[in-house]
DNA sequence: ATGAAAGCGCTAACAA
DNA sequence: TTGTTAGCGCTTTCAT
């Protein structure tokens, strides 16, 4: 299939060995525009040979189409990159851009100088920008270049199309289960306070126990187990008789069995715990987590597919959230 | 610090507004040749002024250098590609890449049909290649057009270079622990059989046994909870007596300890339980997990960094893993 | 249906 | 030290 040669052959290669112009193999390789079959076929066949593969950078170069898609995550510092729910935003995102010969590259964005966008939109390598976090801050500091090849895996705005879970949907269903199963005390682990998609969840909790006249009970925390476990100590010393404890998301909820345990308190005899997210341990944890599904990959992958193909898109793309019922509530 | 424009600003663009050459220009952005103080100030403001930024598409172009950096994960099928393990190695070097303009992309590389390395080789755009989970089968096909630019997570070859984390110096101190704190019957859950860097482990595992004259436990496995559960499960039924498990990796370790809960069976009290990488549910599973660290993202920034450095790099670049005493032994 | 020619934005000889 | 020139590999009018 190959003619072993020193340097990767290039159109002009195939073109020559098809006896044929590079304008015309270019229309059969990049297929658009005429060619007559039998043009068509001996460069095919040249290409086959040649084991030709386009260069990606010389065709963006010439359509000013950009070689990279940049997930931007923004947060109060790069620690936010240290994540693995980034990790499958970027493995994401990294297989849906393979195929068109664009590779992705990963940012932090800070929050108080999101100038770093304005940089993102000038540079004409960059094919689009994937927002990860978001905050109405950042999304205003979208710059108009950025127009029409920017998504937002989070909340958007009126020109930065969002892709998310259904966050209320999710904390819905959770919320109830456990009241569906007797829970009449319910605590709330919360987000960070400056996250909006985290108060999607919160209001979802408000609204139910507003209507089922339960107490309020909101913890502030964030997303890592360590906070879950200080959180759910300190919402039984607030309110020893709560009798569930709902975390914003996996993580939190894991510390809270653990915290819970720590102190002989039996899950979900004593206290039901159920998060939010349905991460791998969440099956095998014991007892094994009650939990409303995230599709983190999925949601990515659509994002870097409305910005690679440059598509028209809703303003938002909601993902559904079931519930998954296992031992911990 | 900008003048707004429609199109992003371009190098000349700052050579006339700086009133020099486009090759002055250049010399003094990319840092290389000489430039005379004052040309180099003027250049400088005018990048600044303009938000200039550099089309690495176009810079690739011309200094044949490509743009992008490819993950190949080697493996039976795509499905591969669904691991926590590559997520993370893919944001690292994500990362690693942002700020020399390169993207990353994450490709499946079959096991039995390498070819696909071939056209990497040939694709320009592409400016390295990392493999993850080679075989031996794969390091053959790298092809010579990639040599120098190509590094493996994991085993390596004459020609490419390994970074790996010291497997057998991780599984020996976590087998050590095990012995010193009085198993005797220790049986260890493997990894898939194809994948030469388990072998590591394993080779300590039967080291270890021999030189203390305990008896050789092996059960196939691989890297997920869920065959964790099941080889747990085979290693109670043909070793009843079994005293303690060291698992491949981490989900298999916590698999074996959700399997053996629902059997009754305390942790570590009977049986203890040992895993290998560290993940973050190590820390926080019940009990909590004894394993041995696994620098999954530095090992990955290290590959990324010595491909898109093209410098000289050791053969073999081991990171050391270390013990982490926990509660499951 | 095809080819000639221009040019995307940049770097790197080579001259001056 | 600086500018001139010639491409890198590709797409795309515009003629033919």
């Amino acid at each position: 299939m190959s003619t072993p040669t020193a340097r990767p052959a290039t159109l002009e290669d195939v073109a020559r060995l098809a006896g044929v112009s590079r304008s015309t193999a270019s229309r059969v390789i990049a297929g658009t525009g005429f060619a007559s079959p039998a043009a068509r076929h001996r460069v095919t066949a040249a290409a086959e040979h040649l084991g030709y593969v386009p260069n990606a950078a010389a065709r963006a170069l010439v359509r000013g189409a950009g070689v990279r898609l940049v997930i931007a995550v923004a947060g109060a510092d790069a620690g936010v990159l240290d994540d693995p729910y980034v990790d499958r935003v970027v493995a994401a995102a990294a297989r849906v851009c393979a195929p068109h010969a664009v590779g992705v590259a990963l940012e932090w964005l800070s929050l108080t100088e999101p100038a770093g966008l304005r940089r993102l939109g000038e540079d004409r390598s960059v094919c689009g920008v994937v927002l990860v976090n978001t905050t109405e801050t950042v999304l205003d500091a979208v710059p108009a270049t950025l127009r029409g090849r920017v998504a937002s895996i989070g909340i958007g705005s009126a020109t930065v199309p969002s892709f998310d879970v259904d966050n209320g949907g999710g904390a819905d269903a959770v919320l109830r289960h456990l009241y569906a199963s007797g829970r009449r005390r319910i605590a709330m682990i919360t987000g960070p306070r400056w996250l909006s998609c985290a108060e999607r969840s919160v209001a979802a909790y408000r609204a139910v126990t507003a209507a089922a006249g339960l107490p309020v009970r909101l913890v502030a925390g964030d997303f890592t187990a360590a906070h879950g476990r200080r959180a759910a100590l300190e919402a039984l010393t607030r309110w020893p008789d709560t009798d569930a404890i709902f975390a914003i998301s996996d993580a939190p909820a894991l510390g809270a069995i653990a915290a819970l345990g720590g102190r002989g308190i039996r899950v979900p005899h004593d206290v039901a715990v159920a998060g939010f997210d349905d991460i791998p341990y969440a099956a095998i944890s014991t007892p094994a987590l009650t939990t409303a599904t995230h599709p983190v990959a999925r949601i990515a992958a659509a994002a870097a597919s409305a910005v690679l193909d440059n598509q028209r898109v809703p303003p938002v793309t909601a993902f559904p959230s079931t519930l998954v019922r296992r031992e911990s509530a």
